[in-house]
DNA sequence: CTGCCTGCAAACTCTTTGCACGAAT
DNA sequence: ATTCGTGCAAAGAGTTTGCAGGCAG
């Protein structure tokens, strides 16, 4: 328990915890590894376990940040060459929202959840909201041009209502 | 007459006209920049014919490209300080399939049309496909949150069902 | 003549990569 | 030993910006 806490328990983590424990999640990512021929490195596990313990979405600088904390021998480098496998692994999921830089978001459910996301053009926050149709949505669009939809996103930019009202984002900080 | 076709009668430009006439389009330009106050420059109408002589999607980069044919005193500068004003007018419109850079598409309809972006993984084509549910489903996914959709985007990824048969893309070149 | 607009080049942001060292098998 | 992974720093891609000069109103 003690070896499994080392680099979750921190301030920034607690009281973050989510549906399903981080711990299930990295072993996941520990066999993922294996199974690619990779090795499961301790800045691979910090870097994973810091895009775990980080509840929004992050930029890679922001993972960088927050897997220093957890072993601060990880270098940018790594957490761009791990970004990818994560990725792959299907743990991580990458969002574009056209800013110029990407965000990321743990795939807590496993990724098989259609989400879409809306964008806040007052908070600049990211929410994601379930939206079961996409899938048919995509594939109703692509094979009117003979293709075959791989994945799709729904990108919403959207007003806060309140904001509106209050000149006051409640969902800000 | 002569005067209009400066910068557009080019070889690039013959056999790619569209639905909409350049010229007139052009000219909603021109007024869009008088009523911002903002002067109706050589440059900028001819980054302005340049993009919509391009009938694919481009980037500033080809923009650029483009628009030197017609006034080779135009710069890269002067391109990427001209795109935000075209899309302003909302007669450009920027598509951003997450690939680093930024695509532009120019919006001879006048940007009603909800389209959905279907970007083949086998060609790097950026297909538009009309998607007149997209505004509805906006809305609902945002509703659900407080919060009140100004745009949406349907993005899918796909797979070329000829290219998987053929190993050549049809559409490719 | 006043102020907007331009080209040039440097700066900036985000991401990728070459290299030599270090760790795991 | 051999292979893979790492940090560092430099390079790269795309975009933005400061500045001095130019052109339009």
């Amino acid at each position: 328990m003690a070896a499994r806490a080392r680099g979750i328990d921190t301030p920034a983590a607690r009281g973050k915890q989510s549906l399903v424990s981080i711990p299930a999640a990295r072993e996941k990512f520990r066999k993922f590894l294996v199974q690619k021929g990779l090795r499961a490195t301790s800045q691979r596990l910090a870097i994973f376990d810091a895009a775990f313990t980080l509840e929004e979405h992050f930029t890679a600088e922001q993972l960088l940040d927050h897997a220093r904390k957890l072993d601060d021998s990880v270098s940018r480098a790594t957490v761009y060459r791990t970004l990818p496998i994560m990725t792959d692994s299907a743990l991580l999921r990458e969002v574009d929202i056209g800013s110029g830089e990407k965000f990321y978001r743990p795939n807590r459910d496993g990724g098989t959840t259609q989400v879409a996301q809306v964008v806040c053009l007052d908070c600049d926050k990211i929410f994601e909201i379930s939206a079961p149709f996409m899938a048919w949505y995509g594939s109703t669009v692509s094979s009117k041009i003979g293709l075959t939809p791989v994945s799709q996103r729904l990108q919403v930019s959207a007003h806060c209502d309140a904001f509106r009202l209050t000149a006051t984002c409640p969902r800000r900080g």
